[in-house]
DNA sequence: TCCATATACGGACTATAGTCCGAATCGGAT
DNA sequence: ATCCGATTCGGACTATAGTCCGTATATGGA
């Protein structure tokens, strides 16, 4: 996603109206796509051999051959550069959601598709807990500024509105209610990275004692 | 209450089963305690003047006439300064928590107890914003490495659990049902400073149309 | 092919959090 | 009052994120 679009891309800079899909801005230079790319694989083989806190800015230039200017003009910052790394695992995910079969994808009732998300969602950022952690770090409001928070949470805001009035055969993509808008919130926040890993690696509970207790959750939270 | 033990203090290092009383430790030294004020003084002086962005640890140590290695001797980080600032804002509120009059001190049942605190609280955490999330910042974990986050957890699941058997006269103050603490977590989560700031600053939503809903949201979580 | 100009590159620079350790200081015991 | 050992002080130092700008390079038109 942030692959497609220009560098620093301030497409939909998150007004939370849209799908972060518009393409916009110019199609960016040959050798700048090129490093873009030097820079996402040196990350990868970075995190790989040092783990996150291996993961510096210098180390990253130096490991992908370029320079710092050319590392910020790519990525807006450090936390930007996980996200790019998450988008890429993420894309498919995304492409469930909107075009999959069900429960996941379109065509289920609105109830079994946010349970599905919940449970495709959890394993995800369990999967990736640090790149995720560092998306979220640079200030406890990073978690919202970031391209996908918008998507996922609007998703679940969808969903929840379906449910609350599954007569409406197109579902109400306008502007769903406050209190609709306040649960998805709710919701995200209840599925946070941060909790997760409070929950994962301070309190040592497993994945899978945990999502049952969170599908609870998120389903009284979701109930008209 | 960090003012009253000792210097970081390492009290009941967060593993979450006492509450944040236990006073042990060393009495702190005269000229040490001397600084301690000094240091916390200078902090409310310059978060006065130059507001959260200007509170940098040079800065401070300079106008509290302290080295930066008596900072750090008697506050863990940054984190760690704005967090005994809001000790000092909270203590009372803890102590209305705790023996003040009901709704918000015992003798009300559960829910109403929750209610009160959920108003509390948010009122607490919407008037001490930036040093909340400065407390919470430095990584996300941040959040609940700090002492009073064990306290208000607490506190939210023995109401959850009262609300779960009302039967038992003493609250179970030993130790709440995995559900039961998964439920609190929940809760704090979405009071948590950084989902405020979203709603409150971003959003622009009102602290007054707020409550009502996240009273719901919390309510519908903590029934059985 | 060559030129002009817009764009990207790279590394030196700044700002800031947090560490470390020799020197100074405290306060209780004599 | 004085001394001694434990404790604290203070500022130089390190590590790292992010900025800035002169220089190099790509691209499209003549």
């Amino acid at each position: 996603m942030d692959d497609i679009n220009g560098p620093k891309s301030g497409c939909g800079r998150g007004n939370g109206k849209f799908l972060p899909l518009v393409p916009s801005q110019a199609p960016l230079r040959a050798d700048a796509q090129r490093n873009r790319r030097k820079i996402l694989d040196a990350a990868t083989g970075l995190l790989a051999d040092k783990g996150v806190d291996g993961l510096t800015m210098d180390e990253l230039a130096r490991r992908a051959g370029v320079g710092k200017g050319t590392l910020y003009r790519n990525f807006t910052d450090k936390p930007g550069i996980a996200s790019a790394l998450l988008d890429d695992r993420v894309r498919d995910m995304h492409a469930r959601m909107l075009q999959g079969p069900p429960p996941l994808g379109p065509g289920a009732p609105g109830g079994e598709r946010l349970t599905a998300f919940v449970d495709a969602y959890l394993r995800h950022i369990a999967g990736n807990l640090d790149l995720v952690l560092l998306t979220e770090s640079s200030s406890p409001k990073g978690r919202f500024d970031r391209q996908s928070y918008p998507f996922w949470r609007r998703h679940v805001e969808i969903l929840i509105a379906e449910m609350w009035t599954p007569t409406a055969p197109e579902p109400t993509d306008a502007n769903p209610s406050d209190p609709v808008r306040t649960r998805a919130e709710a919701v995200m926040a209840v599925l946070s990275a941060a909790q997760l890993d409070q929950w994962l690696n301070r309190q040592g509970r497993t994945l899978e004692e945990l999502i049952p207790q969170i599908q609870t959750i998120v389903s009284v939270i979701a109930a008209p």
